[in-house]
DNA sequence: TCAAAATTAAACTATATGGTTTAATATTGT
DNA sequence: ACAATATTAAACCATATAGTTTAATTTTGA
């Protein structure tokens, strides 16, 4: 609803875009299966290695992936917790079909 | 995964992308409350008619709103079918918040 | 020491996005 | 008939996005 705050609505605006390149979730994919350094992340990618560098930045900003540096390589894991906030607001809509829209819907047309 | 096809992939490009702003997800909010015209719609919003109806334009784009025409009105509905494809996205995370964390993690370490 | 490796920086390009304003179009009520 | 209403179209603008290529930076290993 309207009660999110502001900072939270930021929050969610990075997320979906970030989820909304497909590259960018396929490398999600791939770090679901474990953690990885970024050349290896680029490879199954017919893209520069500074394209992919980019998606990863954007994947950090929306803090889905996170990074170690050690030395010169950097190991990206997934971080899942946007991913939450992403079910919690999907939360809301899930009775629109899971059988309660009817009810929903009726309330609906009565309060609102 | 990426056994999911490349038209799969475009709709979800779309839907996540449509959720990426804000303005937008007040206005599915603003719907699951009951269908709405476009003018009705536009009101809370410190913004141009025109940009309220392009925003439209790009929900139903991502399948979350459709439109019927009655004369001079355009009503719009809320579709939630592109929020269940979101679920279903969401559900191959979901192991990583729900405590099988460790468990998939282990599993990803051996076979991945 | 020094070349190779891992990554980012910088500069650039093309297109998309989100907004504006000013018409244009279609429909309605009186 | 005709002014008001609901909406889109068109042209425009600033900025963001997704990619490129060519350096630059840092670290490693032989």
């Amino acid at each position: 609803m309207s009660s999110r705050s502001a900072a939270a609505d930021d929050r969610l605006d990075e997320v979906f875009h970030a989820l909304s390149d497909r590259t960018r979730r396929k490398i999600l994919a791939r770090l679901s299966r474990g953690p990885a350094m970024i050349t290896e992340l680029a490879v199954p990618f017919d893209m520069s290695l500074p394209a992919v560098s980019k998606h990863l930045r954007v994947l950090e900003g929306a803090r889905l992936v996170s990074r170690s540096i050690d030395g010169r390589v950097h190991r990206c894991s997934l971080t899942t917790k946007p991913l939450l906030a992403v079910e919690r607001w999907l939360e809301y809509y899930r009775a629109f079909w899971t059988g309660k829209l009817d009810a929903l819907a009726r309330f609906a047309e009565k309060s609102g």
